[in-house]
Parts: structure tokens; sequence; C-alpha cells
DNA sequence: CATAGCCGCCTTTTT
DNA sequence: GGCGGCTATG
């Protein structure tokens, strides 16, 4: 094997690549660990990395790479198809790779192969129903409480029987009854969601001792990127796959590991190598991406975190502008600000397609939108409104799965009455009492109506008009989808309703998205060997938004900061440095979620090439709300000297109090000040708004994030403060 | 049974 | 400020 990859040590593009470059390319067998700083060049290493294999002689057939998003796969699809080594590599996402070993191994992991995979708002109306089922209320068990909950558990590997054992309190024991009625609302509709993918995959490898020796077989090298970001339930498929044979070879970047939130565990990188005891350990330090002028910005910031791997950002390009910091005094101005400067660039020759605004939570888009529609600069939003969120396209999916699948009675639940066809809510009941009482499915229900006798008459010809149409549909299942799609569009009638509806509204925007959609499937007609709906299905869930990012079109781009890893910019603007947006609210006091919550600035910093503009706002309307912010704590760490680079912006108006409810200048013995952040253990996170010393018995008044207003004695409020505030 | 309008909950981030 | 679910009304 040395021989091949002597091959690659003559070719010239392999001699460009720095020594530890190179280190991490060459190594063929035995398990490897790449620290890939931002802008390393992590991406090249990886496809040069894979070019080495084969021409060591190893099969494309058995390489996998595993990748995060859809959009990371598909870069190194190509980019490994330009190396002319990219047929037959298994490259995808760790779901897609689950969604195909389940439904290879479906009798072992005991679910049928043409199993649904369930969205979110699937996971929702099922949640909300086991919430119900075990006689809890739904307020006080909010439903996307619980589903953040049951999600945590499977990506910890925790399953009903386990969570059950452990749980002792009122919640947890709560809990466990919701996740148990949950899997069993899911098993009925023959369905798993997003998490039981991995868990199930997770525990097939573990069970069956045969199945991970085959997958070891079939995968002799695998690759995983973003190995910082790997949960529990990933961690042990892919040491599962690779156990056999060690071939394992993961990059990451603790810095950059930003999904604590979805159960992802920093651990899993900083322990590799005990995990692993031979394994070889190489850094890539150097930065080819950004300017000196950025990268001290970023080192500057990441040093503030106390857990990670100590590392350098080396920079190899010269010095470059200045990062600039601005203050506005609301996102309205902020928004003008960025659009203006934008201006600016592109009449210096800069293009659209080399900037980017990334911003901390999706609902910042809009203003900047605005903005930017008013100076007519062109933009696309990288992930949206998501097009498979869509109401029509919902809805066109929901027919279809209910054609592969017809156990999924979430599916079939959104489409008997849509169009409205008179099926309505006593009708259904009435079918699911039946079908209950008869343990047969709700759609098996529906096809022996005639023999329900609570039901009318004209219930039960109407059901049938609805059943026979659905039969109908399924002689056509001959594996192309796109054709099917049309019939389901014309014959269930919701080409007629949105027609109608788009005639109301002089808006064919959803005719044109269902044309999309259909589309897309006949595209995927065309480039799967075997297609099936079942297969389709189970990709499109998998698929967002995200992937449609189009960098070569003539735009700014637009996203999240969390959409922004992996990309790069010339100019990116970063808005909203703000106390409770940067770090976000929700992280509270929780140190290693403000750590997290820097690691993320530090990924949007290091996007940018050579410009990097950030900066915040003084007022801020939040949920309606217009709220005086605290400068985000990060703002100073950036090792600028802040309060000489702010350029105080000449429109600032002056800190007028808004509401001029209270005078400002508080004396400081009192433990209450305007606008500090506090936290009530029922009404939650809320700022003080007015404070009436009246010694034992001081009122504070507090504005809750929930919009109420409240005036609290603060002897028996315990309002605990929130730390992390402006230094 | 269908629809309009109201109420409450919600939003961090993604596969 | 927006969506989904629930209720009152036709």
């Amino acid at each position: 094997m040395t021989d091949a990859s002597g091959y690659v040590m003559r070719n010239a593009a392999f001699k460009q690549l720095t020594p530890s470059q190179q280190q991490a390319v060459s190594q063929i067998d035995g398990p490897l660990l790449v620290i890939a700083g931002p802008g390393s060049g992590k991406t090249r290493v990886i496809t040069y990395r894979i070019a080495a294999l084969i021409e060591a002689g190893v099969k494309p057939y058995n390489i996998c790479a595993i990748t995060f998003t859809n959009k990371a796969a598909e870069e190194m699809r190509q980019r490994s198809e330009a190396l002319g080594a990219s047929s037959g590599i298994h490259i995808s996402t760790f779901h897609s790779l689950c969604v195909r070993i389940l439904r290879q191994y479906a009798d072992s992991a005991n679910i049928k192969s043409g199993f649904s995979i369930f969205d979110t708002k699937d996971q929702s109306k099922c949640v909300r129903q086991a919430v119900k089922d075990c006689g809890l209320d739904t307020s006080n068990f909010a439903p996307a409480r619980m589903l953040n909950a049951i999600s945590a558990l499977k990506n910890n590997l925790e399953d009903v029987d386990s969570f059950k054992a452990t749980a002792d309190d009122f919640f947890t024991k709560s809990l466990s009854l919701v996740y148990s009625r949950y899997q069993d609302i899911l098993s009925k509709n023959d369905a798993v969601d997003f998490d039981d993918l991995l868990m199930k995959t997770a525990f097939l490898l573990r069970d069956n001792p045969d199945i991970c020796a085959a997958l070891g077989e079939r995968f002799k090298y695998l690759l995983v990127d973003e190995y910082q970001d790997t949960n529990q339930a990933q961690y042990r498929i892919a040491n599962s796959i690779a156990s056999a044979h060690s071939n394992i070879f993961v990059t990451g970047d603790p810095d950059q590991s930003i999904y604590r939130w979805r159960g992802a565990d920093i651990r899993n990188i900083l322990v590799f190598e005990e995990d692993w005891p031979d394994a070889k350990v190489v850094k890539l330090e150097e930065n080819f991406r950004s300017t000196p002028n950025i990268l001290g910005v970023a080192d500057k910031l990441i040093a503030t975190n106390r857990r990670r791997k100590l590392k350098k950002l080396i920079p190899t390009r010269p010095q470059g502008k200045d990062v600039v910091v601005n203050v506005f005094n609301d996102e309205a101005e902020e928004a003008h600000e960025i659009a203006k400067q934008i201006e600016k660039l592109v009449a210096e020759g800069v293009s659209l397609r080399d900037v980017a605004v990334c911003y901390r939570v999706n609902s910042m888009s809009r203003i900047v939108e605005e903005a930017l529609i008013k100076n007519k600069i062109a933009y696309q939003i990288v992930r949206g409104v998501e097009f498979y969120g869509r109401k029509e396209i919902r809805d066109m999916l929901a027919y279809l799965k209910v054609l592969a699948n017809p156990s999924d009675e979430v599916s079939l639940l959104r489409i008997i009455n849509t169009p409205t066809r008179g099926i309505g809510k006593t009708t259904i009941t009435r079918v699911q009492q039946y079908s209950a009482a008869s343990n047969i499915s709700f759609f098996e229900g529906l096809g022996k109506a005639q023999q329900i006798d609570s039901l009318a008459k004209a219930a039960k010809s109407k059901i049938a008009v609805f059943f026979n149409m659905m039969e109908q549909l399924k002689t056509g299942l001959d594996g192309k989808v796109a054709s099917l799609a049309e019939r389901v569009f014309v014959e269930s009638g919701l080409k007629k309703s949105f027609q109608i509806v788009g005639a109301k509204t002089q808006d064919d925007s959803v005719l044109e998205n269902v044309g999309e959609l259909i589309n897309a499937a006949a595209k995927y007609d065309q480039q799967t060997d075997q297609p099936s709906l079942v297969d389709y299905l189970q990709q499109i869930s998998l698929f967002s938004d995200v992937d449609v990012y189009d960098p070569s079109t003539e735009r700014v781009a637009l996203m999240t900061l969390h959409a922004a890893k992996g990309l790069e910019f010339e100019n990116v603007f970063i808005p909203g440095l703000e106390e409770g947006i940067l770090p976000h609210e929700r992280c509270g006091t929780d140190e290693d979620e403000i750590e997290e919550e820097r690691r993320l600035l530090f990924v949007g910093i290091t996007r940018a090439k050579s410009g990097l503009y950030i900066s915040y706002a003084k007022y801020r309307t939040i949920r309606g709300q217009l709220l005086h912010t605290i400068p985000s704590p990060f703002l100073y760490e950036l090792g600028l000297n802040f309060s000489e680079s702010v350029q105080e912006n000449q429109y600032c108006y002056d800190d007028i109090d808004v509401d001029n409810d209270i005078n400002d200048n508080e004396q400081p013995t009192q433990p209450f000040f305007r606008d500090q952040l506090v936290r009530h253990r029922k009404f939650g996170l809320g700022r003080v708004k007015g404070f009436e010393d009246m010694g034992g018995n001081s009122i504070v008044t507090v504005k809750f994030n929930t919009g109420q207003t409240r005036e609290l004695m603060v002897k028996y409020a315990g309002l605990s403060i929130e730390s992390g505030q402006a230094k």
C-alpha cells in the first residue's frame, strides 16, 4: 500500500499541500484524528485522502464518508468526482446512512422497511396526543418541551425501558409515560422520527454482532467529518462500524462545536485518542482563509473558553482591513446601514455573492430583508421558509406517504378531508373507534366503513369515494414518482382547490411550488437506479432548504450562524451582538452553554476572508416589545479597544428613557436597577422596569418575556439576577 | 359539517 | 408578531 501512496506523493498537486496536510492524507490504515481549524483546507485534505485510498487499491465501494449536512455530502461528492474518484463511494449524512441500514435490516430492527419518517410537525402532533393519552395537561407538559426531552434521551441512547427504570420524580416519571406512549404511537404509524433513525441503528449494531461485522466488511474505511458534532448515538454507530478494522478517520474542531443542544458531545472528539490508542493525531493550524486582522479577533475570543484543545490560528495571508464594530440605535438602522455598507462594497467592485449576513436567530432575517429590498440589493435566504414545510407540499407528500405506508395515520388524517370532501370529525372518530376495536389500522377501517353501523349513509358513501380513489392511485405504483405525484395532484382534487384559491388571491405560487415538487420527483426518477416511492419519501424527509443554497448566483446570502458553518465569504456581517441574542437568553448562566455561544460567534467570525462587520443595536424590538439592550459580553473579548473602535453613529439619539416611568438615576445601593435581567421561578426571564424602595417591603416591577408586567414583593419573588451582563 | 375568528403559546440553533 | 388549535356560529 505504501507504493501506491507513493504515487500520490509524486503527484504534483499533493506536493502543494503543507507537511501536516500531507500527513493527514497519506496515512492509509488505522485510526487518525485530524484537528482542523477554520480555513485550514480540511475539505481538500479529505478529498485528497479519498483519492489516496483509491490509489492505494481500496475499492470505492468500501469507502464510507459521513457528513452532517446534505450540502456537505453534495460538496464532497462533487469534489471527489473532480478527482475522478466518486462512483461507488458511499457519501451521506449519518441520517441517510441509518435509513439505508434500517431498511436493509428492517426485520432485525423490528420495523417495516416502508417506514415513514416523521418531521418536527408530525412529531408535535404525536407527542401532543401522547401527553393527552397519559392524562396529562398539555399546558403543564408543553409538547415542545416533552419533545426536546425525548429527543435528548434518544440522542443519549436511553430507550423507554432504561429511562423508566431511572425515573424517580414526578416530572421524569410523567416524561417516561409520555415517552413510552409516544413510541407506541410512532410504531402504530410504522413511523420513526429523526432521532429514532440514529438510536435504532445504534441498538441494531449493538445487539447484532453479525450485522455489525457485515457493515465493517462493507465499509472498510470510514471517514467522519465534523466529528465534534457527533452525539452519543452517532459516536456509537461510527465506532461499531469501525470496530473490526480500526480504519476510522475523523476530522473536526472542538472550537467549532455548536450542536450541543441536539446532543452533540464535544467529549467524543476529546477522547478519540483514548478510544483508539494507536491513533495518529494531526493538527492543521494554518489558516488560508482569513486576514490576520480577523484571525486575531477570533483567537482572542475563543481563548476565553476553557473546555478546548489548545490550537493556534496561524495566519498565512497578508494584513488586511480592520475589523469593524458598529453600534446603532435600533435594528432597523442596523439593517439599513448593513445595506448601505454592502452598496459601498459593490461600488468598490465586490460581487454580491461574496457577501453574507449571519445572525443568531432566523427571526432576525426579516428586518435585514426589508432593508435589502428597499435598497434593491438581491439576496437569498439560506433556509428561510422551508420548501418541504409549506402547506401545499406537505399535503402532496401526505398523499404519497399514505400510498407508501397506509399505517401512517398522521398523514392520513391530514388529507382525509383536504380538500374538504365532507368527512368530518364525528365520522373520523367513529371509524377510529371501530378500527381500534377490531384491531386494524385506520386506513383498513376506512375500507370496512360500509360495515360500521354507527356511520350515516352519507358518511359511508363519502368514505367509499375517498378510499376507492386511494386504492385506484395505488395501482399506479410502478416506482416512478413524478407521474404518480401528478396523478395524486389531479385526482385528489388538490389541484382544483389550489387553483380556486390562486385565482382569488392572484397568487399562483402554490401551484408553482407543487410544480417544483413534481419536477424534483422527475429528477429523482431520472437519477436513481431503482426509483421507488418509499425510497423517495425517506430521502426527501431528510432534506431541507439548507441544500438549496446556490453560491453561483449574484446575491447576498442571509443565514443563521449555524447554517454558516462550512462556508466562507469575502465579507461577513454579524448583527445583534447583544445580551440575550448572542449569547442567547435561553442559555442562562450555564457556563458550558455560554462557551457554545462563544464558539458560535467564533464560527461566524472565521467565515470572513477579508471584511468583517460586527454590530449591535441599542434598542431592539423583540416579540413586539421595544427593549433597551445590553451589549454582548463577547464584544469585550474580541481584543479590540472597544470604546475606541466603536464609531458612535452620527444618527444616534441619546439614551432616551422610552417608557419614561422611572428615574434613570438610581442609587447604586438599590438591589435592582432598570433593565436588569432577572429570572423568576415561574415567569421566566424578565427585565426590571421599576423599583420602589420600601425597606423590607420593596416592590419591583418586572416586564417578563411573556409580555406580562408584574409588581412583585422583593422578599417573596425569589428573583435571581442573571449574570453575564456588561462588565 | 364547514368556516371564521379568537386565544394561547411560542422560537434558538437542524437532521 | 405568527401559527395552530379550539370554539362559536351558520
